[in-house]
DNA sequence: CGACCGATGCGAATATATTCGCACTGTGCG
DNA sequence: CGCACAGTGCGAATATATTCGCATCGGTCG
């Protein structure tokens, strides 16, 4: 699943390559076969062979991840968790993505509910 | 493990009351067994009972938690993950929460690697 | 057209997880 | 002391997941 997401669409031999400690390529399309069977990937033909995607929207996929984490591990507080997410950052933000990140905030102030 | 790392530790009673579709008593102690066995999980003598709580330190479980999100959801982009993360705070952000995370960010901004 | 290559469909063996019941142990109380 | 209660230890039945092999089905190319 996490593989999936990252790459948004992929064939079962990519997701073999890119699993851990890989199975032999028939598990993994068992595996595909049986997420499809759950409702959590869905399968294009591509020509002559299949490319797997999530079957989620990308931003509710996101959301409900997010929402997730900040439950478990946040005890449900945005801002606790916004915080921790930025003290983890490896990389140097950017001027314009602080910016954004800022102006984001304030309006998640105002907006409130 | 979710149940865990919210509550910080819980008696097999406790668990199984926040599961959602809560199986027998028995099958939540063999599981917290099995999870400890894996060494998810510890659990403690208190009194009569054993108290279970995650193996891992607080302060990782979340670091790792948030890497794999951002990771798997926003490609590897802090401030992506960032702004869709504010983006969907329901409630009302504090002015002294907004400081401190608009703080963290330009500290963040300043620090880089 | 016929062999071949890459892919799917499917079933079956194996491993793992999940569920639970029952016996045992210690503790508190009349 | 002996009983009831609350909890653990453990094994065993069942369900589910995981792994894979083999038959099959287009296409492609000589």
């Amino acid at each position: 699943m996490e593989i999936l997401h990252r790459l948004d669409r992929a064939t079962a031999a990519e997701v073999q390559a890119e699993l851990p400690d890989p199975p032999g390529y028939s598990s993994v399309r068992k595996l595909l076969e049986i997420l499809e069977k759950k409702g959590e990937v869905q399968h294009e033909q591509d020509g002559p062979r299949y490319v797997y995607a999530p079957a989620t929207v990308k931003t509710e996929a996101r959301r409900s991840a997010l929402e997730a984490l900040v439950r478990t591990f946040f005890s449900g507080s945005v801002e606790e968790t916004a915080i921790a997410l930025l003290g983890m950052s490896k990389e140097k933000l950017s001027p314009d993505g602080l910016k954004r990140i800022v102006s984001e905030a304030e309006r998640a102030k105002r907006r409130g509910r």
